[in-house]
DNA sequence: ACGTGATCATAT
DNA sequence: ATATGATCACGT
């Protein structure tokens, strides 16, 4: 392939952006990060999201950008995935952040979860931990839509945690709920504190969360992905 | 071994 | 504090 000679610009249709995905898989992070001239972490625990920008930068998304999706135009998400031996994922997916609060006339329909997920470009990443980062290898890319039962199981949790989190109950919710989609802290530390709804309908400060997909979820995604 | 709750860096 | 990018690590 022709590794970077300069940043990308953003892709110009689904198309471009996928075979760029694909021109990376098989190599590893250390050559990437050589290649951009990017220095590269001894692992992963103060530098979380490396992995994820390091992908960014070569496949043009915008650095740092904005809310919603890295490929706004196509209307494509990415995700880098980390996967062990067996291609299974080694973490569940954050989706973004839960609204705690302001949600009338808010509904799956017009949800931030459904529309980050609409269309994501997958790129599963190897990940154990006994594998250096310098040598983990990219994989092949999946270009992925929910289909209609994947569909449904999310909005079926989704509305499970949003109508908890609407009659004040988001206190009470917990990982355990819902089947396929979680809610998670999403939060600098265990302090950090945002506006909810309390047991009474009153304001109260909480966690901030997160949705997060569970592994059994981007497992079966993958795995029919390499099943095809 | 694994999932849940906690946490890390950076930009705005 | 909130958004982006996620993985860490303790308890079971």
């Amino acid at each position: 392939m022709t590794f970077l000679s300069s940043l990308p610009l953003p892709p110009e249709n689904e198309q471009q952006l996928f075979e760029r995905a694909q021109a990376l898989a098989g190599f590893n992070l250390g050559e990437l990060a050589s290649r951009a001239q990017i220095a590269i972490p001894h692992d992963l625990k103060r530098d979380k999201g490396w992995v994820g920008m390091l992908l960014e930068l070569y496949l043009g998304a915008m650095a740092g950008s904005k809310p919603e999706q890295d490929f706004p135009a196509l209307g494509i998400e990415l995700k880098t995935i980390p996967i062990d031996a067996a291609g299974k994922p080694l973490e569940t997916t954050f989706v973004c952040v839960a609204p705690l609060t302001g949600n009338s006339g808010v509904t799956w329909a017009n949800s931030h979860v459904r529309h980050k997920l609409a269309r994501v470009l997958w790129i599963p990443v190897e990940g154990e931990r006994q594998i250096p980062l310098a040598q983990r290898r990219i994989g092949s890319p999946l270009l992925w839509q929910p289909n209609q039962q994947e569909e449904d199981m999310l909005r079926r949790d989704w509305e499970e945690l949003m109508d908890l989190i609407v009659l004040g109950h988001v206190e009470r919710i917990t990982a355990r709920h819902g089947e396929v989609l979680q809610l998670r802290p999403k939060a600098a530390n265990s302090k950090a504190l945002t506006e909810a709804i309390g047991e009474q309908g009153q304001p109260i400060l909480t966690l901030p969360r997160g949705f997060y997909l569970k592994k059994s979820f981007t497992g079966a995604l993958l795995a029919r992905h390499f099943s095809i």
